[in-house]
DNA sequence: ACTAAAATATACCGATTGGTATTTTATTAT
DNA sequence: ATAATAAAATACCAATCGGTATATTTTAGT
């Protein structure tokens, strides 16, 4: 790894909280060079422009997010302790542990969808990806007779993703994790009403 | 209705769309004169400042919503229906037809819950407050008999918020309709099993 | 119609915005 | 160790930011 590679990612490592934090245009290049000690010149020696950080900070928090949740999906062997997953890494973005600004997801796809062409393309792909994801998991189950073959795939994986990401832009504003707990146990509920 | 009164209604319903499109950052002083017409002292002879004018549009955009909602609720005499009455109301927000940025709970939320006390402070009392109103027509419903009396209101208040606002996150993202569509169909069979 | 007051426009302020050309410093291959 | 190169810092740019003091216009009461 080249050491501009290595800058590269430090500074995305650095201003990524702040980008989830803060949004796009609410996130300044004083913002990045304050986080990284580096000069503006440094920064747009890595980078083009400022949209650029932007969109490499998005990925990163993004890559965060899913990788966690993947990891832990792989641990479990039932789909429905698969789509169980989601709750327990989500809670630590809610009670601060993991804190960075709460679900890049989230915060990107109401920042972004009426002022940020790019941005907005990059979290709808990842919303689409997601989507698919749980609807593949759903038709697994479906197969594997552990989930009524009544249910729509993609209605399920469209319902799973609202209750989230509803439940954390609620709990992240009322600072209740009793909220965050009620919601997902509703969640609960209708994953184990599945079948 | 003096004149400074209507002037100040007249920025206030010019700039609420943009401050629900934008965010408080991404809305700047030179927004608010394009879409009024007025120049910068006329608009600070009649606010503060840009926060007077972001909080008074956060209230008109919130009004324009909660009034609907109400109009619409006060229509229907079980509460099933009521709690039904969400639904068609956000679908003109989702499908354009009313349509000046989405939710102005979620986008507030979003936008301010890391950046902008007073902003977060309104959108958390209307949180709050709509978590309270649901909870107290499922309470009616559970006196009333038509819902079954081992749901927490609370709960149920919180998951119907968060499917609605986690709804409208992922259609306008998509665009899709039929997204909103499939998630409100949980909603409708998750408020129809409550008794 | 005239005047006092209210409302709006003009013209400006310093600070900050995103961005760049140039110089200095650090790295790396020989 | 040195030269070539890559990376970072400095110093700057025009434009825009939110905000204000003052002048002008418009409104409203008599």
């Amino acid at each position: 790894m080249t050491k501009a590679e290595k800058t590269r990612n430090f500074i995305v490592e650095k201003t990524a909280p702040i980008f989830n934090m803060k949004g796009y245009a609410g996130t300044s290049l004083n913002d990045i060079t304050a986080a990284t000690g580096l000069t503006k010149g440094s920064i747009y020696g890595n980078f083009a422009n400022k949209d650029e950080v932007a969109l490499a900070a998005f990925d990163y928090n993004l890559k965060n997010v899913s990788s966690r949740i993947d990891a832990e999906m792989n641990k479990q062997v039932s789909i429905k302790d698969k789509l169980l997953v989601y709750i327990n890494i989500y809670q630590k973005f809610i009670d601060g542990s993991v804190s960075e600004g709460g679900c890049p997801v989230l915060n990107t796809a109401v920042d972004a969808d009426d002022t940020h062409t790019e941005l907005r393309e990059k979290v709808l792909k990842a919303v689409l990806g997601w989507k698919n994801k749980i609807a593949k998991l759903v038709e697994a189950g479906i197969s594997a007779k552990e989930i009524n073959a009544d249910h729509n795939p993609e209605q399920v994986a469209l319902t799973i993703i609202a209750i989230i990401e509803g439940g954390i832009m609620i709990s992240r504003l009322t600072t209740k994790t009793s909220h965050w707990d009620l919601i997902m146990e509703s969640l609960k509920k209708y994953i184990n009403s599945l079948g």
